[in-house]
DNA sequence: GTGATTCGTTAAGAAGACCT
DNA sequence: AGGTCTTCTTAACGAATCAC
């Protein structure tokens, strides 16, 4: 059954990957998905996430040999029918440019996203990569619809910066005693998953996408530190993610694996990103602690934010 | 014990080398 | 031009470890 839904995947990548309207199709992929995790698994309440006496039940997709990774039950929507549904009326309003409804737009995503992943975690579970893939086309597609005039690419090529005017204290350390062609790096380039460009303003806005992140989200902030150096003031980083929760099979509970103390350093002291964008915001990361230092918001902000950012003043 | 952080692992994809 | 082999990069899960 994941052969099927495999190829309607690789369908849809192709027509991506040449610049093609694929939204309606990834949400077809999506609808497949859902039909077979009816089918053929049965989801149900897996256990609780608890923090400091908040409590919120998740549930898992159960196929009888393996379990897949534990979803927030009321952003995910289980009929196949009403998913059809509502992601027409998403993709329908995306196009037309009406307003989309915010929390519709988050449970749409979040099931499109979803459904794939528990898919591949039931029947396909050492495919890592896959699900992010499909991600990386959902976001770029709706992308393609939200901002048809924008350039939409996935390198950003990075000019020679010249060790004669180093950037700061840290690229000096770097450049010191490595010798006279230390600087020879040339085609470099910095590979993200999504970079729209506003060919008027030729400021652009860089969108990581990631299922999860844990210790991986130093990548982003690196990222922009790049940018910041070769390009002063014209990239902003939008992180975008679905959640950040895991199977504790041990105890059967689920946890939320975060980062907040390294963010937060990374966010002061490497480079500032624009805000953390989550389906299922984690718990931690909403704190007021951490949301004073970097923005934490739901998916569907990160669409308006990135227009401001790119609009032409 | 609990939350924060890091590790170990498997696989997919991209790019280049070499062959036909 | 097209195959396939190798190497490098990237994604992200579950488990392990750290710090209090």
């Amino acid at each position: 059954m994941l052969t099927d839904i495999a190829k309607s995947f690789q369908a849809a990548k192709r027509r991506y990957d040449r610049g093609q309207y694929a939204l309606a199709h990834c949400f077809e992929v999506s609808f497949e998905c859902l039909e077979a995790l009816q089918t053929n698994a049965n989801l149900r309440t897996f256990g609780n996430f608890t923090l400091a006496g908040y409590s919120l039940p998740y549930s898992v997709a159960d196929s009888g040999e393996r379990l897949s990774r534990p979803f927030h039950p009321e952003l995910f929507i289980a009929d196949p029918e009403v998913f059809k549904a509502a992601s027409e009326e998403v993709a329908d309003q995306l196009g037309n440019c009406n307003d989309v409804d915010p929390n519709l737009l988050d449970q749409v995503i979040y099931t499109a996203i979803s459904a794939f992943s528990l898919s591949y975690d039931l029947w396909k579970p050492r495919s890592r990569k896959t699900p992010s893939t499909f991600f990386e086309v959902v976001i770029g597609s709706a992308s393609h619809i939200i901002f048809p005039h924008y350039a939409l690419t996935k390198h950003i090529p990075i000019k020679d910066v010249g060790a004669a005017e180093p950037v700061d204290a840290l690229a000096k350390t770097e450049v010191g005693d490595a010798g006279d062609d230390a600087t020879e790096f040339s085609g470099d380039s910095v590979s993200t998953d999504l970079v729209i460009t506003n060919p008027q303003t030729e400021k652009g806005a860089v969108v990581p996408l990631k299922i999860t992140t844990r210790e991986r989200i130093v990548q982003p902030f690196a990222h922009q530190r790049i940018l910041d150096s070769a390009y002063p003031g014209q990239y902003a980083s939008f992180v975008s993610c679905i959640s950040e929760v895991q199977r504790d099979d041990a105890t059967t509970a689920v946890k939320q694996i975060c980062v907040p103390g390294t963010v937060a350093l990374f966010q002061k002291h490497l480079a500032h990103i624009k805000g953390l964008y989550y389906c299922d915001i984690p718990r931690r990361y909403a704190r007021y602690d951490f949301t004073r230092i970097i923005p934490v918001k739901p998916f569907h902000a990160l669409f308006t934010d990135i227009a401001d950012h790119l609009k032409a003043d």
